[in-house]
DNA sequence: CGCAAAACTAGACGCGCGTAAAATTCAAAT
DNA sequence: ATTTGAATTTTACGCGCGTCTAGTTTTGCG
């Protein structure tokens, strides 16, 4: 195979005996020739090496094959396999993924943005930080570009939302702990950038309420995504402090649950759901980390793929639909009870 | 700013007052064309919105601003953290990082290559697998690319390797470890997929013979990147067979040390540097989860930010020196012992 | 077999920019 | 003021492909 080099499509078309706007149709979208005229481009594009060149491709086209895929920071193992998978199927559909990276900095997100717009995107799927000072900007990006949000929600914005439903998933773990010990307290960011966060504490304090118990927020400082350091330095603040209102702590997130359990175990004490330890630990996500902790990390587990299959499907109809659809839409997956040893 | 939209360079030129060639030459590199006339063209960029086709200016030009940077496993905080710091150094030098990640698999990480010919990159930066059969095509590929690999180093493969001085840092943890203690057994994959692995497994032996002691090797079986998973199905395997050499665990890496953390935790036993615990357990590479495992393992670090830098440096002189180095280079950055209380 | 619809071919134009050559202007030094 | 080399302008062509038109072939179907 691969026997010699064509250098552009005129040639191609030469040695293929296939004509040229005919070959342009195929490499646009091969389902749209006939199918044995397919064939007859594979076999050609088996015996010689040609590839088209993707500037001048794109160049005319009003919109290309790219999809950009922007996450607030890839470091998160969280993000880093939602984006994996979200990647395998928007391949899977011939389009090509473009992986953004905000590093915990909005300000990135919007840069991210405005190259977006320069590669011309069939579409984004955007896990954005949801901070009201950018909403404006991020509109008006969703209004030129095809969007859908997923992870953290921004009302109204982009076609459509796919994320967790926050509110079943922490009743779920709020309803468990209170069954099988003390109620938990809620282990959380005093100003989190995660719209996620702000749904979690609510959905917190109603579930305690439906049970009968009164809630109890510890809210912690602390800037960035560095969430295990919050956890431990804060952690080892509160344990210190003796100002724990529950033996049964709930962390807003596995992150910050991970840098609890360290800060608990350098205090000497330590976790787990049997009798006769000084306290237990839950988180929410299963972070991919959790499995790991000592003890293991219970918590609710989201559900990464349904959310990432969900995203990228959901994307691309609005692409093959042309971007025109009726209402936005918004689908919550449920999360699951992840039971291991430290509550 | 931004009053009017500008469609191309022609009309961007007539109402900037500045020739075309001019503009395509000081969007090309700004610093090319006087100073007087670059505070023209930022002036007019200021009043109009103008920015010029991506795809268009790529399209003649034989090597565009794009920089791949190609890791084996985005998941992996360890690559997600080298790769951030490798693309800011790159975007500040005015070239536009491409990040692609491999997710575990030799195929694609050619796959990405493959992409990489299509973008015309200036350059690639490449963490490898090293995977013996993969050699040639990396080989081949590096010939028409300037490539500098990093991490993981493939004999003669490319114009460059920065990476990490195994033989210094693994000394350096196993001269402590034998210094405050019984000396270490090396826990480690049997077939490991990265290079970096063989150099330590070497490095140990004769570290450990240069004390006079002997080495000992448990090598556990296991294949892809699910270092946490390996160790904790391994460890708790040789834990319950009683097979372990010594009460001294050094591994190969921190995320099997995180795994077999989880083991030993999870047999009821523990771990710590202080008389009375059953295991010390150290690691390499001083992965970002390092300092909230219990207890905080003790480790050599990797010169992150160093080899992130100098990775980016040498590409980006290799472009300016026109890919003319006369000889293949290969910089190791020295490891730090991190000590806390895991050992 | 005949016919309409679908798919194809041939030719031509345009996209936005890189870049070459020649003429002109500019900046700094003699 | 003169020189000189560098920077800029003018003009023009080319890149590889998208896409339009008009004409031709193929296909499915009764």
């Amino acid at each position: 195979m691969s026997s010699r080099k064509i250098k552009n499509m005129e040639e191609f078309a030469a040695v293929s005996g296939i004509s040229r706007p005919t070959l342009s149709k195929f490499f646009n979208d091969p389902t749209s020739v006939r199918s044995s005229t397919r064939k007859r481009v594979e076999a050609a594009l088996d015996r010689y090496d040609y590839r088209p060149n993707l500037y001048a491709m794109n160049q005319n086209r009003r919109l290309t094959k790219n999809i950009g895929v922007v996450v607030p920071h890839l470091a998160d193992p969280f993000f880093a396999k939602i984006a994996r998978t979200i990647e395998e199927h928007i391949l899977r559909q011939g389009f090509r993924p473009v992986l953004l990276g905000s590093h915990g900095s909005p300000e990135m997100e919007l840069e991210n943005l405005e190259n977006l717009r320069m590669l011309k995107p069939a579409g984004v799927l955007l896990a954005a930080f949801g901070r009201s000072s950018d909403h404006a900007q991020i509109q008006t990006f969703t209004e030129d570009v095809p969007t859908v949000l997923f992870d953290a929600n921004i009302e109204k914005v982009g076609k459509a939302f796919i994320g967790s439903n926050n509110e079943q998933s922490v009743d779920l773990i709020v309803d468990y702990l209170c069954r099988t010990g003390e109620p938990p307290a809620f282990f959380e960011m005093k100003d989190p950038m995660n719209p996620n966060a702000y749904k979690r504490r609510a959905a917190y304090v109603r579930a305690m309420e439906r049970l009968g118990q009164t809630p109890h927020l510890i809210q912690v400082g602390g800037e960035g995504w560095e969430f295990e350091e919050i956890g431990f330095r804060e952690g080892t603040r509160v344990i210190r402090d003796r100002s724990l209102p529950s033996k049964t702590i709930l962390c807003s997130n596995d992150r910050l649950a991970i840098g609890l359990l360290s800060a608990i175990f350098e205090a000497g004490m330590s976790v787990g759901i049997e009798a006769g330890h000084d306290f237990r630990v839950a988180g929410h996500d299963d972070h991919p980390f959790s499995r790991f902790t000592c003890p293991r990390l219970t918590t609710v587990s989201q559900d990464y793929e349904a959310i990432a299959e969900k995203s990228a499907t959901t994307l691309l109809a609005l692409i093959e639909a042309d971007d025109s659809l009726d209402s936005r839409t918004e689908t919550l997956f449920d999360g699951k009870l992840v039971l291991r040893g430290s509550a």
